[in-house]
DNA sequence: CGTCCCGTTGACGGCGCTCAAAACAGGTGG
DNA sequence: CCACCTGTTTTGAGCGCCGTCAACGGGACG
């Protein structure tokens, strides 16, 4: 397969040339406005209240999103992986001359982003991006796709926040990691610890700990190193309480009836 | 203003289509695609788990949006007012043909809309609205745009269910009832119910009732018929306890300025 | 006037948070 | 290889916030 300089299958910009345009070098026009990065983990791409100037394409490896309030407590507001966006907050179609102030250049981050792998991202000035939509509609629908997908995950980590207890929230967040194409896979990689487990379902180190501890009295998991192998699956759906926060498949039923 | 078939100013289509093109004719040759409906109070426009063939363009009025759990808990997503989008999870910009399955079609909406008050919608098939993006740039970067905002309101959501006590909650809801216009309005309309509330909140009805009850004695609100009417904005932000849902107040700068 | 629904208030109990300490793993240097 | 230090995970004990259950009041409406 085919692949542009910023070197991500999955990348946006990339994958909608290719697949709209009939000439090979017009693929990678865009190639000048990106940039690559490699970040190792724990890396901050950028903090919550800086100023949002450029885009990011994650090509490979895991971002956490991460909001604070003024007294420092913390919640995760979600994971991003292979494909997704991230810093899209700034980026104003129009309007953003026609409104006085600064120039409309001055928005800033909601959320601080952290790197839990080694990450690779391609990186683009907000302004050059709005170029790029404006005259290709096959990118501006995958982005609108990407858009959507991520406010699905947002709408189930609300419902699992809002209405699920603990074990439920645990047993949910653990269903959470099976991946799409997961056909018997059972053991499970574990990106967040502990305490960002806890960050990401609103709870507590201590309460999260108890639980897997249960879980694993019951035989439903066990946890080596780094890892979390699910030995009951069934079982641990039923906990979970209703829909998981697994994405749902393409093409296949959504909103399984569990 | 000059108004389209849909007779809805904030329309993500009509307007933008005004500001591109310089024929007044074509400004609504989407006109034909169009659907619109008027609806009265405590309508359902769609159930959770019902296939999903069109897409919603709200033009006046309140939509409350909710996901239940096969136990019968339910949680509110959100609320949408005018000009923003309902019903966008099938839009499938490539794919829903290319990989196998029932046509693509079948995707399901993963939540409940019901009207809060008198609504006008457009609404437009899926398919329609995708040949609308691939055509129409402008009208993509619309879409993005409001998709963002939505996205920016559900991460608001999401840190006030995660890390909120029930007092900060809710002062964080009344104070997200003031409208970004509002100098001094401190006279808010409560769309929601006790019920609501506490749906929205992840709380209980008693809840939310002894909290609004404490306020009062507090003299921070008062609660005439469905409204609120802010008596200390300064006290309750601060009993919200950090960044609030509410557009922040003119001059001062806090982090999200969605 | 009776009924229904919504909001309010009280009593009580449990889930999960707080505080504290021990068990454990990992890295560093002796 | 072991001692030591550091940060994470686990476990325990106690309590507080908020959910649960119940009763009451008021407005809308037939």
């Amino acid at each position: 397969m085919y692949r542009c300089a910023c070197q991500v299958g999955e990348c946006v910009l990339c994958e909608a040339r290719l697949a709209s345009g009939p000439a090979r070098e017009h693929a990678c026009e865009v190639r000048g406005l990106l940039t690559r990065q490699t970040h190792r983990p724990r890396e901050i791409l950028f903090r919550q209240g800086e100023p949002s100037e450029h885009l990011f394409l994650l090509g490979t490896g895991q971002v956490k999103l991460m909001s604070n309030l003024p007294d420092g407590r913390e919640q995760i507001l979600g994971v991003r992986i292979a494909g997704q966006l991230l810093g899209f907050e700034a980026l104003h179609p129009a309007g953003a001359a026609e409104r006085g102030g600064a120039a409309g250049g001055d928005v800033q981050h909601p959320y601080t982003a952290e790197t839990l792998t080694t990450v690779e991202v391609c990186r683009i000035r907000h302004r050059d991006m709005l170029a790029i939509l404006e005259q290709n509609p096959a990118v501006s629908l995958r982005v609108i796709e990407r858009l959507r997908q991520e406010l699905d995950q947002a709408q189930v980590l609300i419902r699992d926040l809002g209405l699920k207890s603990a074990p439920e929230k645990v047993a949910s967040f653990i269903l959470s990691l099976v991946p799409d194409d997961a056909a018997r896979a059972d053991i499970l990689l574990m990106p967040l610890s502990r305490l960002e487990i806890a960050e990401f379902l609103g709870l507590t180190v201590e309460t999260v700990s108890r639980v897997f501890a249960k879980f694993r009295r019951d035989d439903l998991i066990r946890t080596p190193r780094g890892r979390v192998e699910v030995l009951n699956r069934a079982h641990l759906s039923s906990v979970a309480g209703g829909i998981s926060a697994a994405p749902t498949p393409r093409g296949e039923r959504a909103l399984p009836a569990y």
